[in-house]
DNA sequence: AAACAGCTCAACCGCAGACGG
DNA sequence: CCCGTCTGCGGTTGAGCTGTT
């Protein structure tokens, strides 16, 4: 009786990833496109369960993604956004091309809830801390208002410096909230360029990449977590960044270590997608191990497909 | 140098919603 | 409308790292 666990657990690794599972779903994604995840751990040859596998991707693997601290731009948005629609960090994220909901809400928990604290603003209502403001001290509540309004006026002297900021989140707050469909927001995407947002074309985690081939920023990771988190950017366990290195995309550094300072200057413009981007897909794609695969030259269609494609691609990969 | 505390973030869990039969 | 399946989401956990004593 009950729910049905999501896969058959026994006998399915779980844990930090290895360079070698990496390795096999970055191929099969990019040779397959995203369907079906429940399947695709057995096609790839993972011992995961297809949601590990999606989560993998989607936070960690995807190519489009920036790594790295949010910039000051993103941090207010990211707090704007969250005073009108809370903890929707899906929604949240995506207006910040190239941010995860994961990446958001670990930034939020960590880094934006103190420094509201810190500045005296409740993190969950967005209003001054203090319930009572009477059994503050004078000087305290004027701190507050200072800090409140110094909150205000930094985001407004945005606004100022770029005047359709807030219309921009005024828009998606409002299309968030009426669960508009995303063409009407991509209708309105351009206007993310006036904060600073590189990425303005289609972004959708629940699909391959469809990024305009040309730069994209690429923020370096906290030197700290170069150093650290040693599952992900160093290679122990779950690193990805050998693999990356040995991949030898051409103009691209994955060398997190190297980038040093990561403050708000740390953000780097790094060619990812050239010209050649769809040569570095053929370069993975030919280096496929099995030839059973089936494979499509322009893997960033795949996301793509039609429902009923996708069907029959999986039926066809499972025969 | 060792022990401990604090921090970060990738990964997991369980629930809810979407979807198709 | 119901039921089963699948995916997406948000909350939580815990391993590993850094800083402090």
């Amino acid at each position: 009786m009950g729910r049905q666990p999501c896969c058959e657990k026994v006998g399915l690794k779980k844990g930090p990833w290895t360079t070698e599972e990496d390795e096999k779903l970055i191929k099969f994604i990019l040779t397959h496109g995203q369907c079906c995840w429940r399947a695709v751990p057995k096609l790839a040859g993972l011992l995961r369960c297809g949601k590990s596998c999606r989560l993998r991707w989607t936070n960690y693997l995807r190519p489009d993604l920036k790594r790295g601290l949010l910039s000051e731009q993103e941090e207010k948005l990211v707090i704007d956004l969250h005073a009108q629609l809370g903890n929707r960090w899906s929604k949240i994220a995506s207006h910040l091309p190239g941010r995860t909901d994961n990446e958001i809400k670990n930034h939020w928990n960590t880094h934006i809830k103190k420094k509201l604290k810190k500045m005296g603003i409740d993190p969950v209502t967005h209003k001054p801390l203090v319930s009572n403001p009477s059994d503050q001290p004078q000087s305290l509540q004027n701190q507050h208002q200072q800090k409140e309004e110094q909150s205000c006026s930094t985001i407004s002297a945005d606004a100022a410096k770029t005047p359709s900021a807030d219309d921009f989140i005024d828009s998606v707050i409002t299309e968030a909230k009426e669960d508009e469909d995303r063409t009407s927001y991509m209708a309105n995407a351009s206007m993310l360029d006036t904060i600073e947002v590189t990425d303005i074309n289609s972004f959708c985690t629940d699909e391959v990449p469809l990024i305009d081939p040309n730069d994209i920023l690429v923020a370096c990771p906290p030197s700290s977590s170069a150093s650290s988190s040693s599952s992900s950017y160093n290679n122990n366990g779950g690193s990805s960044n050998n693999f990356f290195q040995e991949l030898q995309f051409p103009d691209l550094d994955w060398s997190y270590g190297e980038f040093g300072n990561h403050s708000d200057g740390g953000n780097q413009h790094i060619k990812m997608w050239d010209d050649d981007y769809f040569i570095n897909w053929d370069f993975l794609v030919d280096n496929v191990d099995d030839k059973t695969l089936m494979v499509d030259p322009h893997p960033a269609n795949s996301c793509q497909r039609s429902a009923l494609d996708q069907s029959s691609w999986t039926n066809e990969v499972v025969q």
